[in-house]
DNA sequence: TGTACATCAGTGAACGCGCGTTCACTGATGTAC
DNA sequence: TGTACATCAGTGAACGCGCGTTCACTGATGTAC
């Protein structure tokens, strides 16, 4: 942890405003030239600024991956938590599956790059084992988790990664259930975003559909 | 198609000797820095041999991408088509896929990084439809498409693209099964390679037989 | 409401790097008589 | 078996490029009196 200079709060927010400019272009470019055409100089001039400026909000091109990969975690766990809201307590495992495998589904063909950068290996020259974004992944998971074992609460409460740390620990077969859910989401999905059922001329949605059935149909979510 | 240039034999042999030394650098590269760290200038210096040399063997960075795509889907094809040997003949639906998926995960593990590279989406600046690797990636499915059908010869016979495309045209429900089995592998394996079950402390072996458990034993190979 | 000062956003030049690729060339190697 | 020739593998210099990052600096902006 560095010595953090106190912002006076006009500064501060300004200097917030800058790094999601900057995201957001980075996001653009990491849409149409993959993680590696990020680039700090090319984001300068495209935010019609010097390269070196940028230097005042991020420490290096890293930081900037960093958060990107955290926001992206952020991002896909309030698309899955979303649709459990109040008065949705009473819905069974197999609706509340349903409904997660749904939304992981779009979230990843509404931001298919961001899904990319969630879920491929670590980038090379990146060290993408932070402790931020380690976090980011077990309250995903505490998400995913919470969805299976009924409760809503977890969905709102951040502190995911404690209920994961629980489940595992006990190996609670809910975790297990949860991990198989992912797997296979997470199959489907990215075969889909490469484009490999295009290629081949299936039919996603119904195969997703099958899949999501036997999902919650056959006693498997008892596993 | 270029004019090739009549190559005497000995010479010809010489270059592919050479072509395959190059691959072998290429893959080691792509072990450890991912694809975009394969570099002919750095090829080209671990072979003790200048840079420009190297554009006697390929014409270009994105043919020796290519050919090692291409290699990646033969040597995935041939891991997946070898069980399924002579004698092989009468084995059940279930057996065959159960070792198919077996064969699939080991490929994966032990040659991690061609199995990224045939999996990830397109690497930008690359173009990874071509013609030549849609055609690997349609013969490949003709061999998991042939394990899940019963018979060996599909396995042993290149023209599995045939297949494929037959099996479309009529939808076949072995055709939709095949790419399911598909999807739930590489979700798996893809998981498994960025080391979410090993982050989670999940057993992955044990992961695994329960997912090849479901998909043989509870009449989903019917579907 | 006005002024003096400290802070800090942004500049431009510079560094060293490695990349893919081209070009005209030299020298070895296999081939044909 | 020996020699003359054509082929072709490999060289080294050069091109233009874009990258991340540092540095000493200027000028605007918000702040405190």
């Amino acid at each position: 942890m560095e010595a953090e200079p106190r912002r006076t709060p006009i500064r501060e927010r300004f200097r917030e405003q800058v790094r999601d400019d900057v995201k957001i272009i980075a996001l653009e470019q990491l849409a149409d030239g993959g993680a590696q055409a990020i680039s700090l100089n090319a984001i300068a001039k495209e935010l019609g600024v010097s390269g070196p400026a940028l230097y005042r909000y991020f420490a290096n091109r890293d930081e900037l991956l960093n958060s990107l990969v955290v926001d992206a975690y952020g991002g896909l766990r309030d698309a899955l938590a979303r649709p459990v809201g109040a008065g949705e307590r009473g819905t069974s495992v197999s609706a509340r599956i349903r409904r997660l495998a749904r939304a992981y589904r779009l979230w990843a063909r509404e931001q298919p790059h961001r899904y990319e950068l969630l879920f491929r290996p670590p980038l090379p020259g990146y060290d993408a084992h932070s402790t931020q974004i380690s976090e980011a992944g077990r309250s995903l998971m505490g998400v995913v988790l919470g969805e299976i074992e009924g409760g809503s609460e977890a969905s709102v409460n951040p502190l995911g990664s404690a209920e994961v740390l629980h489940a595992r620990s006990t190996g609670a077969p809910n975790f297990r259930l949860a991990v198989r859910v992912w797997s296979r989401l997470h199959g489907f999905v990215s075969l889909e975003l490469g484009g490999a059922f295009h290629a081949m001329s299936v039919d996603a949605d119904a195969l997703f559909d099958a899949e999501v059935d036997v999902l919650t149909d056959n006693g498997e979510t008892r596993a």
